[in-house]
DNA sequence: GTTGGCAAGTTGACACTGTAGAGATTGAAC
DNA sequence: GTTCAATCTCTACAGTGTCAACTTGCCAAC
């Protein structure tokens, strides 16, 4: 009834086998059904089938178990992004396909993007989320030192990373405002992946004429 | 609103003359003291000198109050724009000086935007809370509009307004992160609104050579 | 081959939370 | 002077996170 049993280690009743993995998944459930308003432990140690205090011996505390999904997906983004460049050598059509594979991965995992930019509800110190937070700004970062470097831009790459990472964060934020927003006028909803590819001509052309 | 008592009746023991308005302070302080991870009604409630089951006349549920919290701000950034904008007509000035106001809301106003761009904690389909967003995003979009009527580019005024907010917004709810990224690079942290200001020359510049 | 120890899970308890229902208190309209 | 609606309180209940103490199973050392 648990679950793991996959070949090798049989599971005995008592010992889960990979319960970390289990609980990480039932969390992402609970907020993708419920809401991180509504996020409960038991609930997930429920789903996990297993008691109640058993998620504290993995991830401490409800906090711990949080940030550990934030981790995730920033690994996740990170590899989504090392996918999406992958054998794009120009870098404004890599730049957009960076952009392009965030705002995919901030509509198909939601719930880790709900949590990956929370300061209150995850440990901002914690080693393992900042690592994996740095890999995939990273990517970000030598893609646009790429174009500036190439086209010979006078811009700082530190900010011109941010713009274009904000620009994106923002549009996955807002994403459901202007989707309220363009219905208020009649229009119909905003493809995200058309918005994305003219954020990055449009921030592209201000970083050559700036 | 009630705005009874003011000076005038003495507000009694019991009944407190003008509760929603220390209700809704009081839980912004919360949540700037605890995060709205931690939020809590009843302490809330405590703080305001009431009964935990109190807010629930005003605000029906905890939802109730943060919808009315969330609103309260978007009113705010609305007033806070239409201040910062006073008396500018260059468009590119004005653009800059709404992009100002925003992230120095955000910074002043913590809580509020804590709650303003959720959904899961929010009704997103209270009347009041949408009709202030969209007065504080008619602010922002009739500036967009003039700059491309003035300088009569061929850009689509909804996209060139979205970019605008989503960039904001990014930065707002990047701003930890930025921090930490530059403190990993031994950089001095950011000064938010010098990269306020170059966004918006870079996002002109763009909108200007698209 | 027993024994000690340790990681993984369990049970029970405690203080706290949000909400529902029924009752108390007030100011004011009639 | 009574009635009435609004405002607030009290009590109760199910659910939550975390702590302490207790099992269970396994492995490694003696």
């Amino acid at each position: 009834m648990v679950g793991m049993m996959d070949g090798v280690t049989p599971a005995t009743a008592y010992h889960h086998g990979d319960l970390p993995n289990a609980l990480r998944r039932a969390a992402v459930d609970v907020i993708d059904e419920r809401g991180l308003g509504a996020f409960s432990l038991r609930e997930v140690a429920r789903r996990a089938g297993v008691s109640h205090t058993a998620p504290a011996h993995h991830f401490g505390d409800v906090r711990g178990l949080l940030t550990a999904v934030a981790a995730e997906g920033f690994v996740a983004l990170h590899e989504a992004m090392l996918r999406a460049g992958h054998g794009i050598d120009e870098p404004v059509a890599r730049l957009s396909a960076l952009g392009s594979a965030y705002v995919e991965l901030a509509r198909s995992n939601h719930a880790h993007c709900e949590v990956m930019f929370r300061t209150d509800v995850v440990d901002p110190d914690d080693v393992e989320l900042l690592t994996a937070g740095m890999c995939a700004y990273s990517v970000l970062e030598d893609t646009v030192r790429a174009l500036i470097e190439n086209e010979r831009l006078d811009v700082d790459v530190d900010e011109a990373t941010w713009l274009c990472w904000s620009t994106m964060q923002g549009l996955v934020t807002l994403g459901p405002k202007l989707d309220v927003i363009a219905a208020g006028k009649g229009l119909a909803g905003p493809a995200t992946n058309d918005l994305v590819r003219r954020f990055t001509e449009v921030i592209v052309a201000g970083l050559r004429n700036a």
